[in-house]
DNA sequence: CCACAGCCTGACCAACCGGTCAAGAAAATT
DNA sequence: AATTTTCTTGACCGGTTGGTCAGGCTGTGG
């Protein structure tokens, strides 16, 4: 049952350890927030001693920085399909579907994400107002040329934004709340479900059905 | 400049303690989560030592229930104006209204009880599975009326209650976030827009417009 | 085979945590 | 005025925290 005890490379055990120490740390830090999460608890949730992560990370800091910084990226490249869409039908509907795959792959992402924001966003204020504020002014422009084409309703292009960003998101952040009230965790079936009443509600409330 | 020096109450001093103490428990277990926040952290904000909290709340636990009690008390209440209307669009539209004022007006109050269910709600569990599942399943049986009279789309009425709560919360949780692409804090015209965008959006998105 | 650089970790530390307590101050009751 | 009850607080406690470090271990290049 044990793994196959060749010895490893040295590139391999730096990569495999920090991919380790990184799964665990967005889960606690999702959990508990920065200040509820500790070391010990990461360590021990990634099978390794405590001094060992200090070791790949120097600080508890460094390493909340790194999980927010790849959960940054992820969220990013989600609008990638929205960009070459002829009409807000395929680029919002592909965004929906995209962000929604997100909240449930990346549950923890999701989460760590918000508690920093809720923070007051002390170690991304950075990213909010560099690569946060170029990605929503030119998706803005974009949504506003859809409006003056008359493929879309006038809506705020921002509020939008702020509305997609809210419903999909609040299937990953409030999961614990949803999945009480459901009763038990969201099958494959519901999740199409999920993303289908959000697709439709949001493409109708814009004008673009 | 000092207040009038006169005697308090008894009764009188319990209370405005007890409301200074919540007010400051609140704004810093907003921003840093149960784990994160310390009672000498609420203390220093209360203006109070810290042995002083301790005699009004034994623990840092029945503070923090005691705060997020409140805030399920005023966010319930909100759904009241949402009963006795005659359709969709006053009632979901009463609602937005409701529930985007307490957004603006109990920012973190909002944020404490998202802290709390993205930390599983060790604490409010009880509530989830009581109290919120009782007004859930009334208020799926209201829009279920509502779509069977015709006066709006057949939409699925719980994700459509998922919906109202992320976006109206939204602009209490990602406030940081907000604010920053707005490049300020929001206006009452901002406040007005953000409230009409998500009133239209979603009431054309429920086919009741 | 050797020497060096990168990896590992038990033991340790100062700082801080939630919570306690005894002794005093202030208000209510008698 | 005396007594009792409630409120206030500095000092203190055991436990935990993030972080350090010396010294052992191991893969790698010569």
């Amino acid at each position: 049952m044990t793994d196959t005890p060749r010895p490893l490379r040295r590139t391999e055990i730096r990569q495999q350890n920090e991919a380790l120490i990184l799964q665990a740390a967005e889960k606690v830090f999702a959990e508990a927030g920065f200040g509820g999460a500790t070391m010990q608890l990461i360590a021990d949730m990634a099978g390794l001693p405590k001094a060992n992560l200090h070791y790949y990370f120097p600080t508890k800091e460094d390493l909340y920085r790194r999980v927010v910084h790849d959960i940054f990226e992820i969220w990013l490249h989600a609008a990638d399909s929205m960009d070459q869409a002829p009409g807000p039908i395929e680029g919002i509907g592909a965004y929906i579907q995209a962000k929604m795959d997100i909240s449930r792959r990346h549950p923890n992402g999701s989460k760590v994400w918000a508690f920093e924001v809720m923070h007051r966003a002390p170690v991304i204020q950075d990213y909010l107002e560099t690569t946060l504020r170029a990605w929503t002014s030119g998706r803005v422009r974009l949504i506003e040329r859809w409006i003056a084409e008359g493929k879309m309703a006038p809506v705020d292009p921002e509020h939008l934004l702020y509305m997609l960003w809210a419903t999909t998101q609040h299937y990953a952040d409030f999961g614990h709340q949803i999945e009480t009230l459901n009763a038990g965790p969201l099958s494959d079936a519901d999740w199409q479900k999920a993303t289908d009443s959000v697709k439709t509600m949001i493409l109708r409330g814009i004008g673009a059905l």
